[in-house]
DNA sequence: CAGAAAATGCCACCGAGTGGCCTTAGCTGT
DNA sequence: ACAGCTAAGGCCACTCGGTGGCATTTTCTG
């Protein structure tokens, strides 16, 4: 993440990035998501409209730098990881260490693209379909990598359970603002995991109150 | 779903709509999500573009009708059930149940919606939001119902796990052309299902290759 | 310092979605 | 059967997100 090294152009790109994902978040915050125009993000920020798409594909996009450097980290730690025994508990030690690798600042920067998602569906909409296609992406990695078959349902399923009780454990903390910061969020993430063999075998019978 | 005895007044405004779904679905699919335009759309079905916002609330929700169908009678469902056992068969027989109770042509409609999914981003990414949506309806309503926690973790992965299978199932059977029909489907989904136990349990080694 | 290459800015344009207002058509009373 | 009410549809103008084309500036290379 140091740029310091990068050349001179390089430079100048990743900053008008950053500034634009910066302002982006704080204008939405401050204004919300619809009632914020393109042209006032690019004007705050002293680019063009043409430079913003050149940089993001849409104005979600824009709104979910954290999300997706979340998940590109995540993306490389299944790449690396050592998977020798349970396959559920790789994904969530690729996930925590995922999360450790996030830079100072990135805490809340997702707390606040959160927020924001849980206001403006179509955000969240992006946001969904970023979660899926990472877990797709993982999926396939996985299969090429350890022998499972190319389809294999139970290979999926369990990448998909490790997804939904990272996603569980980021919405109880959000929707509580974040207590703990990162740290918070982690012991969020292993009580997820830790309820997973019970969730499965829960039992209830309807309550008539 | 008989519209027989409805006012005259509600059975057109039925007619339009199936009417607007109908050829949005057959539109989409021969020339595209994004070479379509709302105009053509509402050209072919003669009705103005201001009656279509009034029926749909954007342009990806017309081609999403199969989906909206199976969820809102899933969520009924959910709310009508037995619930005595495990919780995941629960929700299993539920999508079960849903399943069996949609109406003849809804197979092939559910398998174009797919199709055009997978190859239009802001379509899957509404669909994907509809999922997610239901999910959470799915668990505020059980949570009221039965005595669980407004929000314990393991009712709501039990949900998270139960619409994973769904998924899957869905997706697998579309890439393989819908074989089968319904009842195609429906094995895939018991498949699924089934695998789950496994799934959590699943170790597996770096195969080196 | 010259020239290639990349990034940016500018402008015109398309299509999705909205608000306002008027007209039409189905529903009510007598 | 008829008059009035109300809901729905049509029409029009407008905003804003997003794209293509082309000229201009800026950085890298020799």
């Amino acid at each position: 993440m140091d740029l310091r090294e990068l050349p001179l152009r390089e430079r100048k790109k990743a900053r008008t990035r950053q500034a634009l994902t910066e302002t982006a978040l704080r204008l939405f915050t401050e204004k919300g998501f619809d009632h914020t125009t393109l042209d006032e993000l690019v004007d705050a920020v002293e680019v063009s409209k043409r430079t913003f798409f050149r940089n993001f594909p849409s104005k979600e996009d824009v709104a979910l730098a954290a999300d997706t450097e979340l998940w590109s980290t995540f993306l490389a730690e299944v790449d690396a990881m050592e998977v020798s025994g349970l396959v559920l508990d790789a994904f969530r030690s690729a996930l925590r260490v995922s999360l450790a690798r996030m830079d100072e600042g990135w805490g809340p920067r997702f707390l606040a693209t959160r927020a924001l998602c849980a206001v403006t569906p179509a955000v969240e909409a992006h946001s969904l379909r970023y979660c899926d296609q990472t877990t797709q992406a993982a999926f396939a990695r996985m299969g090429a990598r350890t022998g499972f078959d190319a389809g294999d349902v139970r290979l999926k399923l369990v990448i998909e359970v490790a997804i939904a009780a990272w996603r569980h454990a980021a919405l109880s903390w959000t929707a509580d603002g974040g207590p703990g910061g990162l740290a918070g969020l982690q012991r969020r993430l292993d009580a997820a995991f830790a309820a997973i063999p019970e969730s499965i075998a829960l039992t209830g019978t309807n309550a008539t109150r």
